[in-house]
DNA sequence: CTGTGTGCAAACTCTTTGCATAAGT
DNA sequence: ACTTATGCAAAGAGTTTGCACACAG
């Protein structure tokens, strides 16, 4: 996977990959992302993991999600999707694209195309 | 308007208010508000300017955008409404409600409430 | 061996805070 | 006068960068 996208294997890239990928879709900051690595024992500094997502995404194995201000998380599941986002614990959830869709969108303004159309629902406690 | 929202008529926040609601809809950073007044002479520190952002938003005078790390846009429209975003200047834009539509919004998870909805459609250069 | 990746600490950006001063009512 | 807002500078959070050392091929 890591050869594919032109990423050398190294110890810490394999562990964040394993971390990531193997128990399905996962939602995550660099910062958790960290602390678990380090929790099971891989050793890996913080830029590190900061350097390994941004070439991930580089790489399409992973997709930012913007939720707001500073923090910034990770999503493994790089198909078109959409998310819930749960404001008092910060997390996030996928949406099934089939259950939701977006119509009616508008001609973008000239010279210019959509490249992306982010949803994002945002709950709060009933 | 000021006095509505329970919030003193300061100079400055006189002057801040102007800026935003006189010329119809408009999406700033606090950094992007901050020059402007400086240059219109209107001499306010950043620290105000957010604190003051911050107290229109409670206020509902304003709503908050939130489109990628760090950045944070506040919209002088308020009501229901969705944005393009063209990610090389980093400019936000109104998309008029009625075109767009999102459909088939699943159940949110138990014990949750949906308490917004945000679509953010990004834009590239042609 | 050679080049690329890593770790650390320091730098950076955006935002918030504490406290003395200034301004509104 | 009394209270609340402002300005400044310093602190904070999250992220990035530069450079010496380590490791993969």
């Amino acid at each position: 996977m890591l050869r594919d996208a032109n990423l050398r294997p190294t110890r810490q890239r394999v562990a964040l990959a394993e971390l990531l990928f193997a128990k399905g879709d996962r939602h995550l900051t660099a910062e958790q992302l960290h602390e678990e690595a380090v929790s099971n024992n891989v050793p890996v500094s913080l830029a590190t993991v900061y350097n390994t997502l941004h070439q991930f995404t580089e790489a399409g194995l992973l997709r930012e999600v913007a939720v707001e201000g500073s923090k910034t998380y990770f999503d493994t599941n790089t198909s078109n999707h959409y998310h819930f986002f749960y404001e008092p614990d910060g997390v996030l959830m996928d949406i099934p694209t089939d259950e939701l869709n977006v119509q009616g969108l508008p001609e973008p303004p000239e010279g210019m195309v959509v490249s992306r159309v982010d949803v994002l629902v945002r709950l709060v406690r009933e």
